[in-house]
DNA sequence: TGACAAATTTGGAACGTTCCAAATAAAAGG
DNA sequence: CCTTTTATTTGGAACGTTCCAAATTTGTCA
């Protein structure tokens, strides 16, 4: 029961015809004659013979390999991201090699390196936060694509898809808005990232849209996480004159802010409004469930994978792409 | 600024040495002098040089390349599961392809051809539902190492890393008779499958420890998902004499249980204990927090992937580890 | 300084494919 | 039946590396 790896030549040899013809027979090419072809055929799947497409990339140095480096593999939200990607490169043909930067950038610089060597064709990276233009400049000048999904790199001009902050965050403000708040904050996050900056913006457009100047001490900046949200809040709540509502940069910030409430004898949905951004799956089972602004990270896979294959069929044109985010109602923003 | 892809060749005419000197420089040989070392490195450097894996690996067979299969990444506990592997992974310096199946055999048997085709040295699976031996037989035949985890598949003699579901199962009973619960349900999953086979057993040893006979009525299968569990839970409690406790299969089902009883006017955690099992992170943070059997999805995938390298070193001996399932009490099962 | 040993460097074959140009076989046309 | 055309098959070079055996350089010691 033990086969040992057979190569062309073995099958060529027991078929007898050329290496050639086995070749011709693998890649289906008409040259070959059906007599032949279904011959060989036999004798490949005989000798359940394995393909070996590192030797053919040899020559046409095209494969079929994709890289996909993800900043955090943990967070549901990216794991849909990958798995959005896994299904377009799947059905492409093509095969990828995933990795986990942990935001590290020194992890991230790594596998990037790696994946080079192992001859990627393309890559797909969720930038671990710190990242710099230089990071991909190898890849560039080297005419492989890079597609960048959800985070972004300024000014840099490789292609990305990340999805609507702005619009998201104004349309959640807004609906803070309309159910009569006047003083709503926004929580979490840090100013010089993008993600901040670009939800930020739909904040202070939607109150300004609203004719409600905006008040810099309801923006409380803080770790983008759980734990984060819960300094944020705090921070807010103790305001001489404090906010009766907030978005949240994300759900993880929302989850905190939520803690702090309750920690200040507060129920969130009740006596204070609460929105996040995300809609990672705990939004909706959590109680209360929250109002947040929904993406669809599998979406956002599927449409970076698409771009990069685009770009490894038809040669780089950098081409930007923003994904619609929607405001979900739930509880935690206290709407009937 | 576009750099052509160089060669090794082109080094050894650019440092005037021959290629054999730079394939040793990139080996890190000690045989080649440190003067010429430097040399070299510096070239290599300044073109920018990348190494051809793939061209190296078709002299001598051993590439770093393993497979990672996994049934559902979208699953927290799966994810977790992925990035501990990755971790072990990178760390030894290879670089793995993931595909994610969706519980899809075709899919898998597909991802796991396209692997083996890219040159792969080893596997790890979580197995999609319905796997059987054959699926691996290939890979084993040539001597490629095969590491299940999570999932096991009976009596194929493959080595695997999964948890011990039968304790982690059997201290979740006997923590709820400890507290007076004389009527415990199992809820969720399905019979054929190993780890209900296991966890349920847990269960029955449990009960018999405790002097309890089982009941048949008190174990109710559905699918092992959060609707399932609402419909075993509305089944146990149409029971003329319904349980007061419950272990569930997995979180999900415990999560479903917990909406079934909300619905019948019952609070989980007062009026009824629940304890679920895996421990995902959606867990400790809904209300009430779960208590549930915690494992280490991460530890696994670190393990798993230790067992594998192991392999790929050193040749295959199979070998099945049980990592420990321990129980994490919170409020759901109504202890103080 | 010459002989020998040790250290360093080097061509070329090999790995498993593809692709080209050329060879061969089969079919068609006169 | 011979010539042309068309259909099929086929060696060999090439891809970028490694590894061996052999060549070359350097060092040591009498």
């Amino acid at each position: 029961m033990n086969h040992p790896r057979h190569t062309i030549v073995d099958i060529a040899k027991a078929a007898n015809v050329s290496k050639s013809t086995v070749s011709l027979v693998l890649q289906g090419s008409p040259l070959v004659n059906k007599t032949t072809r279904e011959h060989v055929s036999k004798i490949i799947a005989e000798h359940s013979y394995v393909y070996n497409r590192a030797a053919a990339g040899l020559r046409n140095t095209k494969s079929k390999i994709i890289g996909v480096v993800v900043n955090d593999l943990t967070n549901p939200f990216f794991a849909e991201l990958a798995v959005g990607i896994d299904a377009e490169v799947q059905d492409a043909g093509f095969v990828q090699f995933l990795a986990h930067t942990g935001e590290s950038t020194t992890r991230q610089g790594q596998v990037i390196a790696s994946m080079r060597e192992n001859g990627i064709c393309g890559l797909i990276v969720c930038p671990a936060r710190g990242s710099r233009l230089e990071d991909f400049q190898p890849l560039l000048n080297n005419k492989i694509p890079v597609v960048l999904a959800v985070r972004t790199i300024p000014d840099a001009g490789i292609s990305h898809v990340i999805s609507d902050n702005h619009a998201g965050v104004f349309n959640a403000t807004k609906h803070l808005h309309d159910l009569g708040h006047k003083r709503i904050a926004f929580l979490g996050g840090y100013a010089d990232t993008r993600v901040f900056a670009e939800r930020f913006a739909g904040y202070r457009d939607a109150l300004f849209g609203a004719m409600i100047t905006l008040d810099p001490k309801l923006t409380t900046a803080s770790m983008p996480s759980r734990a984060g949200g819960v300094i944020a809040m705090e921070r807010a709540l103790s305001l001489p004159n404090p906010p009766t509502a907030a978005v949240c940069l994300n759900d993880a910030v929302a989850f905190g802010a939520c803690d702090a409430l309750r920690a200040a004898g507060k129920e969130p949905g009740k006596d204070f409004a609460i929105v996040g951004f995300d809609d990672v799956i705990e939004a909706k089972s959590v109680v209360p469930a929250l109002t947040t602004v929904t993406t669809d990270p599998q979406g956002i896979g599927r449409r970076a994978a698409q771009l990069l294959l685009q770009q490894i069929a038809t040669g780089i044109t950098s081409e930007q792409i923003i994904m619609p985010a929607t405001l979900t109602i739930r509880q935690s923003c206290g709407a009937k």
